[in-house]
DNA sequence: TTTCATTAAACCAATACTGAACCATTGGTT
DNA sequence: AACCAATGGTTCAGTATTGGTTTAATGAAA
């Protein structure tokens, strides 16, 4: 991993001294303390490191002896330096970052969303129907072909999520675009898939497969009245299925 | 492969150049101050900040500083800036490549965003109209009153928007919330700024109070379907006149 | 004793920061 | 139309900070 590590098995002579002739004691605890503050994240990638005088101070040792440290942490590809900037983090192994939706897209309720897409969804369609070019048209019927073969849930809702994608790029409006990718979001959360499993049944699946069907249908034919009418139903169907408002 | 790590740090200064041009502690902590206070909501979206002389002296930096975070900040799409205007706020840090805003939202044209208002927002003032609780109509009243009695039209468009996000708050739907802060930073972008001052006369001044009156009569009447219908002609009064439709 | 890591302090070189003045644009007023 | 005030944009000289270097003193280990 070092290059002292190198060194070391070279000799095969296990000696501080013989490792680093150049590190003492103090410099190589304060390595080691620098490396383990870099590699639990108290120090992060590209982060500015206190200035040597300060840094010496918290370690406990003068400026000169972490200085050495700073040199074999700076030679081994860890800390980049520049005179009158400072010290930053070049490379941090293991560094795990993890995705989250805003808070409000977490808190946004199932019934929130359906009102929202009762909202937009059918003048989409119409849009779609009324603007969409060829190509938009076309990758909208290979989404509701492979949606009608689809055979688990969770390649169902793939590639219905990818329908209505296609129906909203074929608006041509990035607004539009980028609300399909945030209701895209909220339906790969956990909570959305478990609801959805719990109240999609066969006969649901064969009755949004109608409806996907008419509705591509009526964009094809370009009449956006008809395309509009059928979301609205189709919208009305998810919602109603979902939050229980038939029974 | 060891070796291109050595030539990689040795060529560290000029990676580091480009990461964070001219950056330093003070300033990377000025940055940080603020897009902390952003993401807090001291600073909300499309609210406008401080002025630099104001803000430097607040975050105790010179203002040549703060200027080189508050660069940073703009280059990274959370800020907006316009000379003789003021520095809004454009993004809220921390939310997901789903949410809103992203470079394509903020590149929508005039058209596009139109389009969805025209969609949405009747919907939104039928939804407050039955929705609405009586603090939010309260707050409605409120913006409609300043902004009838606004004089500049820098002064009009606060309440304006003010006033749309109040109908919008009613609605108590997170989705509608959240996408009527990404219409107002879209409002503050200075191309869209500087488009509607161009198009709003005395005369467009006066036809819009007389609209936001009777939108507002109706969510107080609870009366859902002219809430509705009133907002439909007026997001085409805006509309048609910005984007030249009626000449 | 000799050796050498460590400490401490002073100084150098490059960069960042400060504070001030001035320019350009905008919004509003007279 | 002219003017004022406020705001962001720019420049510059002086100061502060930071990494880089040198030197001397100290103390423990060989």
């Amino acid at each position: 991993m070092f290059a002292l590590d190198q060194d070391w098995i070279k000799n095969g002579i296990v000696m501080n001294e013989i490792r680093n002739p150049h590190l003492g004691r103090a410099a190589a605890t304060a390595m080691q303390d620098l490396l383990t503050r870099i590699e639990s994240g108290e120090f992060s990638l590209g982060q500015q490191l206190p200035s040597e005088r300060e840094l010496a101070n918290r370690l406990g040792v003068a400026r000169n002896t972490l200085r050495a440290a700073l040199v074999q942490l700076e030679g081994d590809g860890f800390l980049t330096r520049q005179i009158g900037r400072g010290t930053f983090v070049a490379q941090v192994p293991n560094r795990s970052s993890g995705s989250f939706l805003s808070r409000r897209m977490r808190n946004a309720s199932p019934a929130d969303l359906m009102e929202v897409r009762l909202i937009i969804e059918p003048h989409v369609a119409a849009l779609a129907a009324s603007r969409g070019s060829n190509e938009d048209i076309e990758r909208i019927q290979i989404a509701l072909r492979a949606s009608l073969s689809a055979r688990g849930l969770s390649e169902f809702e793939h590639w219905d999520a990818e329908l209505h994608m296609a129906i909203f790029h074929a608006t041509k409006n990035a607004l539009l675009i980028d609300y399909c990718d945030a209701i895209n979001a909220i339906r790969n959360e956990p909570n959305w898939y478990r609801l959805k499993k719990r109240t999609v049944s066969a006969d649901t699946r064969t009755h949004y497969d109608q409806q996907h069907s008419a509705i591509v249908q009526a964009i094809c034919d370009r009449d956006p009245e008809t395309a509009q009418k059928l979301m609205t139903q189709h919208m009305s169907a998810i919602r109603d299925n979902m939050l229980g408002v038939l029974g």
